[in-house]
DNA sequence: GGAATATAGTTTCAATTGTAACCATTGGTT
DNA sequence: AACCAATGGTTACAATTGAAACTATATTCC
């Protein structure tokens, strides 16, 4: 009798359970590379504007003269990648760069005449990129989807949270 | 009488309705990338894997004797990128090479025990991190979720595709 | 008032990544 | 057989990104 029935170290033969295609992170990875690529090419082809600087430009429209660390915390980026960005759109002029009186380390910024003008003309691009990719979903999953990533948004930060502790 | 009600160019002004944290690309993006940085961090920590190792023995686990074209496709990396990785696992003798003896252009590849040793450990790990963000969502929802990202993802290819005709 | 400390933002340097060019080999065509 | 296009894979170079160091200003606290 060479295969005992009850549970001796019987360890399962280095793994499957784990398919790559099925594996979630792995998913979202490869969806939002090919979305990003998608919209990061026609932002570039159209306008000249990198995801980053469209992040702040998108962020200074609504909420115009906010710092560039209040640019950061809004978009999700890291100081020098906004830095970087802002550098970019002052280069073409479509951001304006002030100081603030009180404190003059802290910048003012606010999207140009000109800036409003590329805004205006890429935000329902943007929008549009949206619901072609939404289409793809009935309007009730795409309620279901909202909630879906506000819940996952909130369980990654967690985890991510709780690593550096 | 200076507001006409019958259309006229009131052109609306300068655009709301994008609001970034609303913009479902964004989210997507923000969340895979905190994901991904989470997931990073333990498989370099633990292991000295980098993503790009870690799918590449992902696919080498479950279906051995691939080549690396063959394993560019299965991991939605491309070939430059899987030739990277390859080459870090063969140095660190996690990974087995041999050649097509009818196409000598042709590897083939396979985890060595050590690199199945390896395997065996980062498997589990990864599954539980997917589990821990999953955690979030009711069973219900985690297979909706499931479904959302087939659909997403074939509408996102679909997108990519006509892009470039 | 003057150190020490913190914050805003930029610069620098290294590591990662993307694109194109590049061998080597194979398959097809004449 | 000799050429030519296609394929597998690597190399080289440029662009992007990330982490740390740095400058300048502001704040704290002795």
């Amino acid at each position: 009798m060479t295969g005992p029935k009850e549970k001796v170290a019987d360890l399962p033969p280095a793994g499957p359970a784990l398919q790559l295609d099925r594996f979630i992170p792995y998913r979202l990875s490869v969806l939002t590379n090919t979305v990003s690529m998608v919209i990061a090419g026609a932002y570039e082809r159209e306008f000249g504007l990198s995801i980053p600087q469209w992040r702040v430009m998108a962020v200074l429209a609504r909420y115009p003269d906010l710092s560039a660390v209040e640019v950061a915390e809004r978009t999700a980026m890291d100081k020098v990648a906004v830095s970087r960005a802002i550098q970019g759109l002052l280069d073409e002029k479509r951001v304006l760069r002030a100081f603030d009186k009180g404190d003059r380390r802290r910048s003012i910024l606010r999207l140009s005449a000109a800036g409003q003008a590329v805004y205006t003309r890429v935000a329902p691009m943007a929008l549009r990129y949206e619901a072609e990719l939404l289409s793809a979903l009935s309007p009730s999953d795409q309620r279901t989807l909202d909630r879906l990533l506000t819940r996952l948004m909130e369980q990654a930060k967690s985890m991510q949270a709780s690593r550096d502790v």
